[in-house]
DNA sequence: TTAGGTCGAGCATACGTATGCATTATGCTA
DNA sequence: TAGCATAATGCATACGTATGCTCGACCTAA
């Protein structure tokens, strides 16, 4: 009796099929506007809601895309999420998260986010293996890699324009007179650290320099911090260093300030890449490359929901070079 | 042909019935081993798994619990966020997240959750409003509040021990020989907020003192960065800032530090509350109380997945201060 | 007057799974 | 050897919705 009502219930009250209920309620012509009426008030009455589960079987289509995130505490990612549960809710959708616990691949968590029917899957900040390759090709769920993208373009992507930011990101430190760049990674196996890698890299040998140092901080504050120290213990320390993410650049930022006792940037450097929030708080004042996450999203979103079938593409949008403190100018 | 293979093909493969195709894969005890392999090895073979839609409306279990979460900028909550994600995965639970778009409360993005039927249903950071409550009410969805309580007991609700938590910190700051506190807090309307007002204020009215100032942040950085400049523009500052939470005491200090060129701890001391990972970072190591999240999600999922169904209950874990850096101490 | 057309609504079924009950085969007891 | 318990499986149905098809009533045009 305590039971949630049904489209029978409300049939019953309405003194109708309860196939007129259905129709009724996503405004089908056929019925006349007297009868849906008075569907639409038994039903408020009853306080009917339809159910989702239900529907979707009958549907197939569930109304949920999964969002599976490797690296939620990352400071970059709660903004994404934000826009991606906006953006969905918008559309009547709902987000269905996974997260990836530490010391598990996305593998390990696909397969329970593939039962649940979800009508596209977007996939960020993660290791692509070839495992998960496979996995994808068998379901026909749609994906899309969000931050990432694969070499082959067997898989959806959207990122910003990496290399380019990259290039960018060298040119101005060039311009700016610094000769000896470091740089600190995240993980060498994802894409994104690979293009911003190679166009940083790319940049410098073309005014005749190359990266002098390199060290991997795992994307995370932490691991920028111990990345930094390790950079400034070896003998000729670097004058500006690129951190392939903001995170790690506030790591290494505090590493210099209050473990070496080094000025930033009078004394080094330092450009990250995201622009998170704390970016712009004047205690870090961070030079960095913003990754448009709105657009980002909003294009991701594009690709599931596209009524047509087409291949895979991999789509880069811009990212802006944003100048703020941290970096020594002038120099020439 | 390219469709996902049902219970039914799989029956068809190993010649049985759909019937014993469930039982098998759910291990009943009522089939053979020797036909459980055979079951299997088919499934396996046309990459079988099950459709947790059509089991959901049969069982009616989606095993899907839903997590609304109003606030996912502030950085306490990717930790939250990923607990749950985390402990709901290793019970083979999802988690179905809704955010609450800027100027929209809980009751509007409310319904479309329930319609997903979800198992259990957190609420977190929010308001609650009788709108909300009365939804609530009608389905039977249970319900847990987190880091939000109400009055009468109607909704489970779990908490850190804020009244305490406040009240350890006005007495530290008290011992520490501060005189002049002031409080930026969050939103009035939520418990949290009136908690840790209320255990602050009674604490320093116990030793003949009270609070002298007081604004509010909306907990957001930008909030108690201008919170901060607010109160330092009136007649006679404080000595020492209590900030209902850490995003807007980071806020606080930069405003202090940048814009006002006071020093912290020297000219003012600061504390806040929910130690976020930035807390602990040299370039704010801030004094504030630890939520046990770990403990307090714990607790949520305990209540949504106890058989039992108790009358709501209100659960206080006990906060921790941490004691860093910005406080001024040995004034007395 | 009648054939054909339109409108409004109901009937029946399908989606993929779980499960109560019936059914058959098998072994055991008296 | 009859009778009965037990094991192993199949049959049939239900979950709540959407939708193709059918059907009746009424209207219009020839």
């Amino acid at each position: 009796m305590t039971d949630r009502a049904t489209s029978v219930d409300v049939a019953r009250a309405a003194g109708v099929s309860q196939s007129t209920v259905s129709r009724a309620l996503s405004d089908d012509k056929r019925i006349s506007e007297e009868t849906k009426k008075k569907i639409r008030k038994a039903a408020e009455r009853l306080g009917y809601t339809p159910n989702e589960i239900a529907r979707s079987l009958q549907t197939n289509k569930t109304n949920m895309i999964g969002l599976i995130m490797a690296d939620i505490q990352n400071p970059f990612y709660p903004t994404v999420l934000e826009v991606y549960t906006q953006k969905l809710h918008s559309m009547g959708k709902r987000l269905l998260l996974l997260s990836v616990p530490r010391g598990f691949e996305v593998d390990d968590v696909l397969p329970s986010m593939l039962q649940h029917q979800v009508d596209g899957l977007v996939v960020t900040s993660a290791v692509v293996s070839s495992k998960l390759h496979k996995i994808l090709k068998v379901h026909k769920t749609r994906t899309v890699l969000l931050n990432r993208s694969v070499d082959d373009f067997s898989l959806n992507s959207v990122c910003c324009e990496n290399t380019t930011a990259s290039i960018e990101v060298a040119s101005f430190l060039v311009r700016e007179g610094h000769r000896r760049m470091a740089l600190i990674g995240g993980r060498p196996d994802t894409s994104t650290h690979r293009e911003r890698h190679q166009g940083f890299q790319s940049e410098l040998n073309r005014h005749g320099l190359d990266i002098v140092d390199e060290e991997y901080g795992g994307n995370t504050y932490e691991g920028g911090y111990q990345a930094a120290l390790r950079l400034f213990s070896k003998d000729i320390p670097p004058d500006a260093i690129f951190c392939i993410s903001d995170v790690m650049a506030l790591g290494a930022l505090d590493a210099l300030r209050y473990e070496l006792k080094l000025r930033v940037p009078e004394d080094v450097s330092i450009v990250g890449f995201d622009d998170i929030p704390a970016a712009s708080w004047p205690s870090y004042n961070l030079t960095t490359v913003r990754q448009p996450v709105e657009a980002m999203v909003g294009r991701s979103l594009a690709i599931l929901f596209d009524p047509e079938d087409y291949p895979p593409v991999s789509i880069k949008v811009p990212g802006e070079l944003i100048i703020r403190g941290s970096v020594k100018t002038g120099a020439t």
